[in-house]
DNA sequence: GTCTATAACGGGATAGAC
DNA sequence: GTCTATCCCGTTATAGAC
């Protein structure tokens, strides 16, 4: 491929940048940097990626393309409904473990976006939980689990998921965390989470 | 009061830029924007405020210390735990309800300065749970409720406030939201959040 | 302590020539 | 695709007036 959209100088930019804002921090990694360790005239990478914000979104929007094409898998396997969440809960849980970056990334750039053009189409993928919700509302039917707007627990799974990690430094901070300790108590959180939504859909 | 934190000038600069970025969103605002707007010069403006981002954080401060200081009064308060963590929700989201900016700005800052000096300090005001945490401990000793981490609780309590509130365009996106729908989707919540937090403390 | 004026530096973004 | 020159913006610094 030699397009605007996949030549190998694009992905040698989003590369290198990848790694210099996972070492660096974003607000510490400057647009010439990445140009300069890549390789690549700065004026060059303006013209593939926008902006500096630009090339952060595309960076992620592939992350969360790939994680999210399992996480929607998923939702719509044919599994019972508590291990259905319990794996749901633990393989996202292990995405972002693997990759701390990618919440508050995704949340800032919500954030810089909001009241924008539908941007993030990769965040979508996260979001088709049909099959879910007709499991949910038939299970209420037959009685096995409490009525419940599918929607709400929806939501209400990936807050319990998502959010501990947004404001991982902070928890860490208040409770005076070795890291070692962050590591546990969001490890823990796994089952912590599992019950709560569980025990919240019992009749 | 004429000292450097409570001239009029500071709060008229204050006053400015929480207007502005509210209308125009935080990145389209320019520093000699506000400034000018608030007759006042750009150096004297950084004379107050090191930084944009400072400004930014300070006039933040002020709205979580004061929201603050009544939601750990709640924790603290000598309530029956169901009625208290009804209270707690509601008024949380009563608060959110009224600044819907609050979470993402709290969220982008807390983003931006991860892993630096202990900012925000007024955060700190909203994580005083020791009652809250000891009312919880005894009460799954007597056995009203289900032995649980009272910090994963906590944790879990302030994710399912919060987090709907991160993502708020994005779930309207998602489902296609009329605004009138949207505030319903967030009443709602109310009792979702209620629920699911009281049925998962049942024995 | 409060305020103005001005210059300069570094970083991100852009236009246009090649 | 590539590179130069340029612009805007946040930030810092200085020097001085009240």
């Amino acid at each position: 491929m030699d397009t605007k959209h996949g030549s190998a100088t694009r992905l040698k930019l989003m590369e290198t940048a990848r790694e210099l804002f996972i070492a660096k921090g974003v607000d510490r990694v400057g647009v010439r940097e990445i140009a300069t360790k890549a390789g690549v005239n700065l004026s060059l990478m303006n013209y593939y990626f926008r902006s500096k914000e630009n090339l952060l979104e595309e960076i992620f929007e592939q992350s969360i393309k790939d994680n999210g094409q399992v996480l929607r898998g998923i939702l719509n396997e044919d599994l019972p409904l508590e291990e259905k969440i319990y794996k749901y809960v633990n393989t996202y849980i292990d995405i972002l473990t693997e990759d701390p970056l990618l919440v508050p990334f995704v949340l800032s750039i919500i954030h810089r976006n909001a009241e924008q053009a539908p941007r993030l189409k990769a965040v979508h993928t996260l979001y088709n939980t049909e099959t879910f919700s007709n499991q949910l509302k038939h299970e209420a039917e037959v009685g096995k689990i409490r009525k419940i707007d599918p929607e709400q627990f929806f939501i209400s799974m990936i807050s319990l998921i998502l959010f501990p990690f947004a404001i991982k430094w902070l928890i860490g901070y208040r409770m005076t965390f070795t890291p070692g300790q962050m590591a546990k108590f969001l490890e823990d959180r796994r089952e912590h989470v599992y019950d709560m939504l569980i025990n919240s859909l019992r009749p």
